[in-house]
DNA sequence: GCAAAAGTGTTCCCAATACACCCATGG
DNA sequence: CCATGGGTGTATTGGGAACACTTTTGC
């Protein structure tokens, strides 16, 4: 099977080569982060088939004619996750010629936030595995060049949550400013001082107050509304 | 001649089709910006042949098999200006469907920065007319997408100017920082403070004096390195 | 009623802004 | 010597960071 794509590839090669192109395959990896537990984690994949079967990676796939690369990404978000129209964005290009061992393979990279208790996982296609990881527990070895592009997708969702107000669905429907403030510690890395948090959040006048209060908590807690969020 | 390239690419489809895959040509797309007379300035080109003939575009070109998208930009401004090393900044990608009117392609964008003075312009390939234009008086009617192209790297670059040294080779070898601040608010289309402006740059320590003064200009201004620069 | 979390104001400091005059040089 | 551009300092303001106590609720 596999040698049969191998010679299909040749084949291809030579031929284009004449026509002043190239066998190139252009992926969409993405770099789903979710908030569970009161941490943020990463969604990873092992394959069934292909290179780095023993690896887990991103999951991604593979743009095809009929779409453009942000479709491709709805396509392959959908495929894994169960959902749609998800906050995502682009990060990079990753164009380097031996990345994939086999063919040719450009990759465009994003990152997006879902909330995991509304996606269960499922296995699709040629997805072995598919589990979600604690940030600072991420396996050593990624297929590719996963790991950088983990690496960058985070630093760009940092730099953004700095002057946006980026929840996506990391929240629930309606969620309280604590809640807010542990997914902007975790997605930042560090404690922020609850004052001075409210005071910023507030100030981008963004907030809605459903007037309701969380209950099974201690302090009654406001719920504010998430107008990314689709399901409680 | 371009028949014949049309019905290669034909049958490069049919084929490609089988191998779960399709014929698309990655480019690279540089908005090369630079500084003459007091002006930010933007190079484009008219091409002999292909699309958009009529149309004043970027100068971009095909990535091939053996160069990542990085040195495809290099070997395009080469081509073009005749320049090396060059500071340039991954942008965008742009992926509709549509935007080529025959073919797929896929473009990923970049901004550099040159200094005109030192890369006299010269027509080669395909090209049959380049030059600078303000920022200001930018033909409407650009080859395809280009205008937004040229929107989307010009905002990029303003934000970079905000916390980076981005001078590239936009000045000369020894520049005074009455230049540099020119160059600063020709960039942001805004006017800056002197004496402000001064304290910003020099607090982050990056300037270094050459101790030498411009001659030929009132006031004695002294001459600060510019690393980046290649010829004087 | 007590433990736990929510909510609230003030001070301080740094960085960005506004602003005006003297100095050096070329012509 | 004078016109042109280079160079400098201070006062003000706004935003971000540090900081402690009261209120509400679950249990």
């Amino acid at each position: 099977m596999r040698n049969k794509k191998v010679s299909e590839q040749r084949i291809l090669q030579n031929i284009t080569v004449k026509a002043d192109s190239f066998e190139c395959s252009i992926t969409a990896d993405i770099a789903v982060f979710g908030y569970v537990d009161h941490r943020l984690k990463l969604l990873l994949t092992k394959r069934s088939v292909g290179e780095f079967t023993d690896h887990w990676m991103l999951p991604g796939g593979v743009m095809e004619a009929h779409e453009n690369i942000e479709d491709c990404t709805h396509k392959v978000l959908f495929a894994l996750t169960g959902v749609k129209n998800i906050h995502f964005e682009q990060v990079k290009v990753y164009s380097n010629i031996n990345r994939h061992p086999i063919k040719r393979v450009v990759t465009v990279s994003f990152y997006a936030l879902v909330r995991p208790e509304n996606h269960p996982l499922f296995l699709k296609g040629n997805v072995e595995q598919i589990a979600w990881f604690d940030l600072d527990e991420i396996p050593k070895n990624l297929g590719f060049d996963h790991a950088q592009i983990i690496h960058d997708a985070h630093m760009y969702l940092k730099n953004n949550l700095k002057d946006r107000l980026v929840m996506g669905e990391l929240l629930p429907k309606k969620f309280t400013l604590s809640e807010l403030q542990g997914l902007y510690e975790d997605i930042l890395g560090l404690e922020l001082d609850k004052r001075n948090f409210r005071k910023r959040i507030f100030q981008m006048g963004i907030l809605k107050s459903t007037g309701e209060v969380k209950a099974g908590v201690k302090g009654g807690p406001i719920l504010y509304d998430n107008p990314t969020a689709k399901k409680p």
